[in-house]
DNA sequence: CGCCGACATCAAGATTCCGTGAAGATGCTT
DNA sequence: AAGCATCTTCACGGAATCTTGATGTCGGCG
């Protein structure tokens, strides 16, 4: 939130953090963008009049990086300040004075419009596609059923693909802190996982590493 | 374009076509569904109040199978009628008067959001057919009947098609955030859904992944 | 050469989870 | 009030999964 009246932003903050959001803020146009590139927030709300640049060119200079919703927020209802900060680049324009629960509800609708849902990654290694998204697992075009433990298994060892984790590491992450010490277990599930997704010939894609753990192939 | 004034329509038909844009037109919320559903538009500008369903009512049932970008029209400056209509899925909401340069820009910003493919509204399936507008299914010609909760189950799953979709999601999706740990009923349903949808012979279209979820068959 | 530790594999239990029929419960229509 | 459609809850057999114990293998080392 960028605004020069510290009244405002004391308002926006409790409007904001009633609906469940976190807000940080900034008085200057200079000061937002510096936070802005530090630590990218999930929205921005930007006052049209400030010090320095405005409102219009600060929303600019943050699509030149980003595709955050942005809502700018005026006391003036000219319809060409409206036209020119949509046309910039902004999501919305409220005017002042403005409902609170009606500045969130337009947050949320710019929200929903941004992040329909984040592209989920897809490992492959030697013929193996991990989905994680679809958490669905294929080789050569035709699935491989994994039961729920032989899935998080695989996913932790390919998502570190290359680094060696631990007899305890996979445990504590797997089964939960209290399996910590239970290598047994972890060695038939490992098998299990094997049979199902090594190839018939070449090397191993799980490589075991004597007292220590196990390590997907990079 | 839905309003019930045709004088309204025509002003709006001007300021659109003057912007380059080809505007569809109806005066009720039924009749919008209908052309809506025959040639999907890239946009919906809707009238609040409509004889008949109101303008919340008709971009709820166009969100029910359509991304389309939606902005409601209104002569009441209310806040609750503002957060409900945003809430129930409208992009935007702009209340009358407005300036027409204003309207053309927010229908922008709408539009510049907007997904470049739109989903399907015809999800098929070895047989199957779910009309997500109409709320209907078919299987070799003829309906099948199914409940609210077995449609909303059965397009979630269809929407998502190889995704697993735990437990949880499915729950809080179709039931609310209060029923995410009731698997019971969601076993039911997905056993009337099955006997209702399933092919006779062959796979299964939903594949149940123990422990996890379901999946539609991809 | 034999012992030992660590691992892989196999084969039962043990446990959890799922599918399904049927019996209430609820709400709407006639 | 009765009927109907739908949803929820319960009970139980069966299936899938997990765990455990036993056995076999391999390499290092005294």
């Amino acid at each position: 939130m960028v605004d020069d009246e510290p009244q405002i932003l004391r308002a926006l903050r409790v409007i904001l953090a009633s609906a469940g959001y976190e807000a940080v803020t900034a008085q200057t146009g200079e000061e937002a963008l510096d936070q802005a590139a530090v630590r990218p927030p999930a929205a921005a709300i930007i006052d049209l009049v400030l010090p320095g640049i405005d409102g219009v060119e600060v929303s600019r200079a943050l699509r030149e990086w980003s595709d955050m919703p942005i809502i700018v927020l005026s006391a003036v209802g000219d319809e060409d300040a409206k036209v020119r900060a949509l046309a910039t680049g902004a999501d919305d324009y409220v005017t002042k004075p403005f409902g609170p629960r009606e500045l969130v509800a337009r947050l949320e609708a710019a929200l929903r419009r941004a992040s329909p849902e984040p592209p989920e990654a897809l490992i492959q290694a030697d013929g193996l596609e991990i989905d994680l998204g679809a958490r669905a697992v294929h080789r050569d075009g035709s699935e491989i059923h994994l039961t729920p433990i032989e899935f998080d298994l695989l996913r932790l060892l390919a998502r570190n693909r290359g680094r060696l984790m631990t007899h305890r590491a996979l445990l504590t992450e797997v089964w939960g802190p209290s399996y910590a010490e239970d290598t047994q277990v972890l060695r038939v599930h490992i098998a299990n996982l094997r049979r199902k997704i090594e190839p018939d010939e070449g090397p191993r894609l799980i490589r075991t590493e004597p007292g220590v753990g196990y390590r997907f192939a990079a």
